[in-house]
DNA sequence: CGCACAAAGTAAAGCTACTTAACTTAATCA
DNA sequence: TGATTAAGTTAAGTAGCTTTACTTTGTGCG
């Protein structure tokens, strides 16, 4: 993650207390919506005269705009002022197994084109090449300079080695972590562009735009063909020591108290992934007696039919999930957990019993709720923490 | 938490700069050690006159004071200067179970007086009066003027309510949850008082003082009459969304991927704690053969002596602590899991157990390590707590 | 209608904490 | 002793803030 500044102590000399005042300002038009200088120098403390001023600046560099009058009780019309969305735009890309999808946003986060393309077995750096493509073609649609994009962020699983600038443990994705293909699309697309972790980016796309809006730590699981997890605290992504927090697929499967002595074998690597990503539902599907070629969808679809095997599979899913969700909690007791990924998109057939589940397992049950973004979890997540970069970015770089 | 400010956008006026580059000289002061003017005004970018005047309004306030001279290869000798330690003082207090521990410390964190007492099953209003006087003592020892100490914290188990105002979940200390104890004892220690959970405390002081020296996420697992947990990260404690992270007491026994419908009964709450705290420890040791009247200390001393069924007792002890630890890593990423508490104390006897077993269970390793504070963990993670409050307030309360 | 009132916004003056540049002080070295 | 070097101070200038007083522009009411 490339934070802008945390911590670090820097000395305060004029101009920069003149920036962070524009900046305190900008950040209230954009949580509070339009408001008038009188207004935000009620509110922020600051005098009418500086607001008056601060304003001015950040109007002449284009960051913001004029948006109506309002008219009070009594008294002169209030001029408002708010965020200029197109002081700058972002690209989101998700480079997934199955598809590649980009989305351009301007700087209120609203997408204004976006193309989906299927992900064919092609190599890696064909694949690099499509993204760029579609990335071109997104920004044309949209109508936008290709120099107004501030920042693109860029969704795959594994984990982005910064090092090496190359991905690793992309293992879905043959090629995908070579070295150079990252730093090509760098320079292909000619803006600044960083990489994350999928189930990252899906956790913070849902807190942003989804179902975590306001959740002081929330938590995005993510079952698809993997098993991933994305942790959002105080509206921070929490990575960990080394980025790898969250890789619940790493669940070790607990020794039961009764047997006096751990079976050296319950510690496959892994174990707690095979128990829970869709392959499970299907092979619990097939051991419960359905047969032919099943896919997880295919027993969900069952399952909202009422075939027997298909709703026992579902039920012990949801409870396999039960566990995890118990156990992430008693870790990091967050208020809200979304289910999402390939899996997750059957939440509802799922939910019941993870919350009936869970009662019987702890007593910190935190909301689970289905994801609200689907499949677009992942862009949408991209495209929010561009918009981070994106706003830093461009008011950095404002000419005052 | 009495936090000090966390993102609470304020207007930044030019005493609010001021101040802010007081605050940060002396916080660089108390960082990197003694240092002169023009070192600092290098080192921050601040000019040489600004340094001058801020840390003469620091030294008049009492904060900064001189710190010996320091002569350069060629030129004029240096003034130096270092935070003034006496510009305030903090208390930490330790309410457990079997002891009651006071402790008094400089703005520098040197502990200059303490008293242990034991807690005999009185009355909480008797403990609390036996505290408080404790820490009058402890004060008169130390030679401070009670009007300086800055800040108390108190460590006790459960979780603090600050609705309430008084401290819920306590099951070890009958009474102790009773409303109005901690005013009583704000008001005869005249001074502001925070309460925290020991678990967490343990973790900072850790963290500050111990083990954890630097971990960018630190976790310390607690393990005695109960089992709990710690979290620090980034040098803040995480205390999750209703201040129940780290129960991990609540972790579930997931269900083994073989059988294919969870077994109802294998979520008892407590379980996990049922069967990795002290008392668990010597179940074993009963469960194999060990007789008479055993406690967890007891059978860590047979162990160290080559009892083979205390040998083993521990042996899965360290076992089901690896689990443990290979579960939060899965979900955290810690860089480093300290082993404290009362079992922790023989941390040296599990270490290799724990670290071994580990390795069958999963890729996400975490450095183990015994606690490097042993019973004063909580203490001193009290002190540290009062610590940042202290300096906050000291500096807050400056007369320029 | 026009006048009082209220609130938005501007102008002018003053303050303060900063920087820059030049200076003084105090040490070493030749 | 004087050159050199670095610490620290003095003095002047400046930027961004506040205060105060003003202007502008709307409503309401006699």
């Amino acid at each position: 993650m490339t934070n802008s500044d945390r911590g670090e102590e820097q000395p305060w000399n004029r101009q920069r207390l003149r920036s962070n005042n524009e900046r305190m300002l900008l950040e209230r038009l954009r949580a509070d919506g339009p408001s008038s200088r009188a207004q935000l120098a009620r509110e922020t403390g600051l005098s009418k005269p500086t607001v008056s001023s601060a304003l001015a600046s950040l109007e002449q560099a284009g960051l913001v705009r004029e948006a109506g009058r309002h008219t009070p009780e009594r008294g002169r019309v209030a001029v408002l002022y708010e965020p200029d969305p197109a002081a700058g735009y972002v690209l989101g890309l998700d480079i997934g197994r199955a598809w590649l999808r980009v989305a351009a946003a301007d700087l209120d986060g609203t997408v204004i084109a976006r193309s989906d393309v299927r992900n064919r077995g092609r190599s890696a750096a064909a694949m690099a090449d499509l993204v760029v493509g579609a990335a071109r073609q997104v920004v044309a649609d949209a109508g936008v300079d290709p120099a107004k994009i501030a920042h693109a962020v860029v969704g795959t699983p594994g984990v982005y080695d910064p090092g090496q600038r190359r991905v690793r443990y992309a293992v879905n994705l043959p090629g995908w972590g070579r070295s150079g293909l990252l730093d090509r699309m760098r320079e292909e697309l000619g803006t600044p562009l960083s990489v994350h972790n999928d189930a990252n980016l899906a956790a913070l796309g849902e807190y942003t735009f989804g179902a975590g809006k306001n959740s002081r730590l929330f938590v995005y699981v993510m079952i698809g063909t993997g098993l991933g997890m994305g942790v959002v605290a105080d509206g921070r992504l929490f990575t960990g020591a080394h980025g790898a927090a969250g890789e619940i697929g790493f669940l070790p499967l607990l020794p039961r108290p009764s047997s006096a002595v751990v079976d050296p074998k319950s510690g496959d690597r892994h174990s707690l992934e095979n128990a829970v990503a869709a392959d499970a539902v299907v092979r619990a599907a097939r051991d419960l007696g359905m047969t032919g070629p099943l896919t997880a969808k295919g027993v969900f679809e069952a399952a909202r039919q009422g075939v027997p095997a298909a709703v026992a599979a579902v039920r012990q899913e949801g409870e396999r999930l039960a566990h995890v969700v118990a156990a992430v909690a008693a870790v990091l007791d967050p208020d809200l957990v979304v289910l999402g990924g390939g899996v997750g998109h059957s939440a509802d057939l799922l939910l019941r019993t993870v919350e009936q589940t869970l009662h019987g397992l702890s007593p910190l049950r935190p909301k689970v709720a289905a994801s609200a973004l689907g499949e677009d979890a992942v862009l949408l997540g991209a495209v929010a923490t561009a918009l981070g970069e994106a706003r830093d970015r461009v008011f950095e770089q404002r000419t005052p």
